[in-house]
DNA sequence: GTCTATATAATGATAGAC
DNA sequence: GTCTATCATTATATAGAC
């Protein structure tokens, strides 16, 4: 899926990898939609740990940071937002899943903010968190497709905001 | 491929679309790669068209802005985002067509933050371009998989600053 | 430019033996 | 749980007649 895009997965090339035959793809999933469902299952959890890990550490924006421009990360979500442009179940799933990291980060976003003496009126949490993920995702995305404009200079600005933040939120 | 991805595009479906057989679809095109890039190919050049345009209105700013916030275009954007992953001449399209994109918007961006009075130091204007269009598109995206949280309330920070920035380059 | 015909390969999925 | 066998369908693409 990484390497070829989803619609290179079959349960032929599924099974190859395995070194099994295909038709055991369909004894343990029935369908290939049973399939992705379930690597986006898997993936999600350990997306949540990872996520909740990081928020947990002393320098929980740079970690978020660092989290959310990790380029293979881009590659899983813009597979899977493909598919699930036209697959109900696989959007729906999705959808429950982002609101729950968001629901993560934007409580660890809040304390920063809050201990950094930045109120909601200067700029709400919710805000800044979309600001943060969506440029981060953006550059990461960018990066796999070989467009690189910008990114050095947006990468430095927001590091430095986001380390002036953190060391307001220690002081 | 809007509707359905750009798995579902096959030459029968597309031939089906214009009530002509699949084979006509091969003597115009060849392969389906080149039909992909005659439609990335027409798309680009109207959408460098309608970026141009609304960056020499009055309001380069809003109309950039509400530009990449379409939803329509980031359908269209990640399905061929998805495409480029692992289709060489795809991607080397999409790469030289947004940093076309991107020349234009920086040059109008930087008029206005000057005018606006914000210098390099305050906020190099490619790091402002970086910050705006990708919050916009990941708007889109989100909107289109049906996560929403925080949309609302960006979306107005995010058009009082533009307004606040265009008002300045006004006056 | 459009047609018929066809080559060739891959697909998802099921049935039934062991 | 794994196998063999198989089905119906779809895919890209080409050849050659008109």
């Amino acid at each position: 899926m990484l390497e070829r895009g989803y619609a290179a997965v079959s349960s032929r090339r599924v099974a190859g990898e395995a070194d099994l035959k295909p038709q055991l793809v369909h004894y343990y999933f029935r369908t290939m939609d049973d399939l992705f469902l379930a690597v986006l299952r898997r993936r999600a959890e350990e997306s949540l740990e990872r996520y909740g890990r990081a928020l947990a550490s002393d320098r929980p924006l740079r970690a978020l940071w660092e989290l959310t421009t990790d380029p293979r990360g881009a590659v899983f979500t813009m597979e899977f937002a493909a598919l699930a442009n036209h697959r109900k179940a696989i959007r729906a799933e999705i959808a429950a899943y982002a609101e729950r990291v968001r629901r993560m980060q934007l409580d660890a976003l809040a304390r920063v903010l809050d201990g950094a003496g930045i109120s909601e009126d200067d700029c709400p949490p919710v805000v800044a968190l979309q600001a943060m993920t969506g440029i981060a995702q953006v550059i990461a995305l960018e990066d796999t497709l070989g467009i690189t404009t910008g990114h050095d200079e947006t990468r430095a600005f927001v590091e430095r905001l986001v380390d002036q933040l953190e060391d307001g939120a220690a002081a």
